[in-house]
DNA sequence: GATTTCTATTTGCATCTGTCGATGCAATGG
DNA sequence: CCATTGCATCGACAGATGCAAATAGAAATC
C-alpha cells in the first residue's frame, strides 16, 4: 500500500520540465484500495453504519422485522440497504423459514479497520 | 452506541401484534453514526482513499502537482475530490505561496477507526 | 505590468443513490 | 386452498456524484 516518491522543491518550473519523478502506482495497491473503497461506500450512510453497529452486537441473527422499528425508513428502502450491505460483503443472510436472518461478517470490515489504525 | 432490544420468538404474528417491543434509538448514537458515515462515504472512492494514504505516509505536507501524476483523472477531478476530502475535515490545506499544500487531520479518522475495531 | 504556473471553481452531463409505493413471492396458518 | 405475514424487487423520482473542458484567480517570474 505504499505509494512513494521524491519530494521537489517547491519552485515554479518552466514549462517543459516535470514536477517530480513519475511515479508507477503499483496495480496491487490499486486493487486493495478498490476493496476498502467499497466497504467504506457501503458503511457510507448512517442507517447501514447504525444496521451494521446493531447487528455486531447481536452475534444471533436478527430478523428484518426487528431492525424496521429502529430506523425510520420504510421497509423495501431497509431492504435495499440491507442488499447494499450483502452485495459489499459485510452481511450475511439465511432465510430457513419465513423470516431473513441477517448477521455481520467481520472479516469483511478487518482489511479497512488495519489501514485505518 | 448499544442498541438493545429483545429477541422475540420467530413465529408467524397475528395482524395487531407487534414483532417486538419499540425500540427508541437514542439521539446521541445517530449523531455518532452521522459523523461517522460522513467521514466513511469520504472515503467510499478508491482515489481519495489512495490520496488519504499517501497524505498519511508523507507526514510533510505534499502539494496537489505531486498527487496528480499518482492518478489517471484530470487536475479539476483531483481537485474535487481533494474538495471532498476537506469538507469531511479529513484533510486540511495551506497555502503559503502558489502550492497547496495537503496534510491528513488524523483525529478526524479515530471515531471511525475505534468503532471498526 | 505581462506572462506563466498552480490550484480551485464553474458548467454540463451521464450515472448512481436514497426513498417510497406498488407488486411479487415464498412460507405459514386456518 | 386461501388469506396473511415477512421480505425482496420493481418503477419512479429528486438529489448527489464522478468526470472533463473551460474558466477564474492568485502568486511567481520576466
Amino acid at each position: 500500500m505504499s505509494v512513494d516518491f521524491d519530494l521537489t522543491p517547491k519552485t515554479k518550473r518552466r514549462k517543459g520540465e516535470p514536477c517530480c519523478e513519475p511515479v508507477v502506482y503499483p496495480d496491487v495497491d490499486r486493487e486493495h484500495a478498490l476493496r476498502m473503497a467499497a466497504v467504506a461506500k457501503a458503511l457510507g450512510d448512517p442507517i447501514r453504519l447504525q444496521l451494521v453497529d446493531v447487528l455486531r452486537r447481536h452475534a444471533g441473527k436478527v430478523c428484518v422485522a426487528e431492525l424496521l422499528p429502529l430506523f425510520d425508513v420504510s421497509q423495501p428502502t431497509l431492504s435495499h440497504h440491507l442488499k447494499k450491505l450483502r452485495d459489499a460483503g459485510i452481511v450475511g443472510v439465511e432465510r430457513p423459514g419465513l423470516w431473513a436472518y441477517y448477521y455481520v461478517h467481520d472479516q469483511a470490515l478487518e482489511e479497512l479497520s488495519a489501514w485505518l489504525a
